[in-house]
DNA sequence: CGACTGGTTGATCTCCATCAATCCCTGTGG
DNA sequence: CCACAGGGATTGATGGAGATCAACCAGTCG
């Protein structure tokens, strides 16, 4: 099950205080922002669609995806969320998740209340706006990734992934030399509406082609950019 | 080009304020929350992307679709707005506009300005609470599409894209009978990442199966929504 | 009246889904 | 320690949905 501890703890001996949402407004140790972190294995439910909302998360560690389950059980992929993203503002609007949230691999979030949160937000100007361009930034990137996606190939769509993907991982805390970095193949075709073949194909291809390099544990290592970028733009007058 | 009105006279005369955002924040005599409003001709822009962001509109009449502009000059289909929605969040985080936005006909917008908003929302808790929730769901709402358009056949798209065009619809100040109310199957094709053809051949289909009624002028009249709900689930067990 | 934009319809082709078999790796239990 | 099971990845063969190319029509605007 979630392991939880207290926010007072976990907050006074986090690793990377400067990494959090609002570090300012978080790091007050009479009134931590941060009510709890909690601790996921891989596999474990943080929240399911429909449950009451509890807050908000940031991922400290580990990564999440989030899926949304139809009246006929059928399973579609929201996003992954890396160390350092926000997670669960689209709830806020409708008191219940929306999606489910499922950790990817062992995982560390910390959540975060939204009573609490605007309370300390309305008391200074500065934090509302740091809010607002939080959620602003939220909304710019799922829109782009609308852009980003529609209308390409599988080919591009996989480049495209990968790109993404390892940018927000080089941005993010993670340790790269101890953990699988990429989602499953399953996954990934999942959220780009293409089948775990095609993407199968996609990446041994590109690895014959030197544009992507594993290690034997299928973590990522080494991606090249440039060409892959290439790809991205070049439709169809790529051959 | 672009007619402007100031906002005192605007809002003063509204033919719907109690449509507006936060009414009871906007409907300020002294100090009017809606800047100015701006009447578009079909085919005008309201703004590019890069401009520097004057602020969120609300749409009065009419119909907005905002679009992006690759390096290469290709354009990407972003979304359609319609009476009652607002637009421009996804660009307050950047301080510029990150698309493009143009009229689909005759649009009448209401502009607000981002600091003056979150200046008279930090006054008053209530607005705080209702501008996060705005944002939340216009996340949430981007988020669901991106669910309801992936992994579904052409038929699919074309059925959900009319039933949640007419419903949003229906709940907006249009006067229907005055007005031709669906895009052109082109912007409907590149919303949804098909080909004009397709959506022509599956917009015909629908008529000859009577799932969808239209006037001469092209005008939507009537869906049976029951069926096309089956249709937009019934994933390929349909024939 | 042309010119142009948007819509319709047909023929062909291609990319990717589908189905199927096999392999690999990890975890589990005798 | 090995056998086995199960999930993920790989590879091949086949078929189909939708893109593409092309021709034509209808309404609209200058």
């Amino acid at each position: 099950m979630k392991t939880k501890r207290q926010a007072s703890d976990s907050c006074h001996y986090c690793q990377a205080p400067q990494q959090c949402f609002g570090a300012e407004i978080a790091l007050d140790d009479k009134n931590p922002l941060v009510q709890e972190t909690v601790l996921l294995k891989k596999g474990e439910i943080l929240y399911h669609q429909q449950e009451k909302i509890q807050g908000i998360y940031l991922l400290k560690s580990g990564a999440i995806k989030t899926y949304w389950l139809n009246e006929q059980g059928r399973q579609t992929m929201g996003s992954f969320y890396l160390p350092g993203e926000l997670l669960g503002f689209s709830s806020v609007s409708s008191h219940t998740y929306v999606e489910n949230a499922q950790a990817l691999r062992d995982t560390e979030v910390c959540r975060i209340a939204m009573p609490l949160l605007l309370n300390r937000v309305s008391k200074e100007p500065a934090y509302q706006t740091l809010l607002v361009n939080l959620m602003s930034a939220s909304l710019a990137r799922v829109e782009k990734a609308r852009y980003a996606y529609i209308d390409t190939s599988a080919t591009q769509k996989v480049a495209i992934f990968l790109v993404d993907y390892s940018q927000r991982l080089s941005k993010s805390l993670i340790d790269a030399a101890s953990v699988n970095l990429l989602p499953t193949q399953q996954d990934m075709a999942s959220y780009l509406g293409l089948t775990a073949e095609t993407v199968s194909r996609t990446m041994t291809q590109f690895q014959r082609q030197g544009l992507v390099q594993f290690s034997q544990a299928k973590q990522m290592l080494k991606l090249d950019y440039a060409k892959l970028q290439t790809l991205m733009v070049n439709a169809c007058s790529e051959r």
